[in-house]
DNA sequence: GGTATGATTGTTATAGTATAACATGTCAAG
DNA sequence: CTTGACATGTTATACTATAACAATCATACC
């Protein structure tokens, strides 16, 4: 259920810290309400498929791979056929409520959705943790150097594998 | 063969300007010896198929899917199995003498190998040219934002798709 | 030279990711 | 209650990538 962020969770005060322990459940609810609100904004439907698929992301702060989403899909009855796991995962995409982190050939939920970003991602190859990392400067900083050449930047890829605080003491 | 650079050549001397006109014949060159180069300094082999797939990803700006430069290989006389091109693509990106291109599944030759660089690409959707972009502004602002997580980088991907100068002009 | 050793290439087979094309079903507007 | 648009289901296939093993080649050493 939505929550009114009149508490403290350091999930959703600090949705790029997806590697610090937080509430999970809390922020998982808070960006399916916000997913839902902007849906109906734009005049689209979150249907069943699409609403589980993104449930089903938010329960993990992994990427998941298409096939992964289809598998769960189809033990709760949906069509067990990739398209619509890929339909359902491009959609969320298309809002901005999924990313797709191409590095793994997998999708992730969005975490504040409705803020304009242009998302960065850090990979954790230790628990395989993704977090949204604030890509505002990092944007910034490609758009001068795309600039330079005259490019103009329309969509771009910025992820960032490496170790969590936690994996590196584990390591 | 290789070149002095004592003459003028914008693909050389702006390698990061892949979508300006320029001697491609002698960027491609140039790129070629110095991979020999560093193959040699670091004890390992430039063998034929490698140094063959060198010199296609060198004879495009574009990037090519491993299937392609198999494809190429295979008319050629090499073995026609993926593993062949896969291997060759691996080899030489582990080298840092091509770079894989995780939006198009394929492959780019760098060029400018030996100098340090983790690169941005500049991606044209228009005619498919990839680009190196200067991306130590990029890695840096990138950095800032891993690190006020805790999150240490040890690889990166950025790559900007988008419309090069010809190509605005053209639509 | 001969040969042991490891690196490289070739090949078979299979796994994993993604989309085209079309049939069926659902829902809301008129 | 029908139409039209959107969504889902299904079949089939295309594209990308790797595991595992066999054969070959290069090098260093005896």
């Amino acid at each position: 259920m939505a929550h009114t962020h009149s508490d403290a969770c350091p999930g959703c005060e600090a949705p790029d810290l997806a590697f610090a322990a937080h509430d999970h459940a809390h922020c998982s609810a808070d960006a399916l309400s916000r997913a839902e609100a902007l849906v109906a904004e734009k005049g689209l439907r979150l249907t069943p498929v699409r609403r589980r698929v993104l449930e089903i992301l938010l329960e993990e702060h992994r990427a998941l791979g298409a096939y992964d989403v289809l598998t769960r899909l189809a033990a709760e009855g949906f069509g067990n056929q990739p398209p619509v796991a890929y339909r359902a995962l491009d959609f969320l995409e298309e809002q901005g409520l999924a990313h797709r982190i191409r590095r793994l050939n997998a999708f992730t939920a969005c975490m504040h959705p409705g803020e304009a970003h242009a998302p960065a991602f850090l990979i954790c190859r230790g628990c395989n943790v993704v977090a949204e990392a604030p890509a505002a400067p990092v944007m910034a900083a490609l758009q001068v150097a795309a600039g330079q050449s005259g490019f103009v930047i329309e969509r771009s890829t910025i992820e960032a594998l490496g170790l969590c605080p936690s994996c590196q003491v584990a390591a």
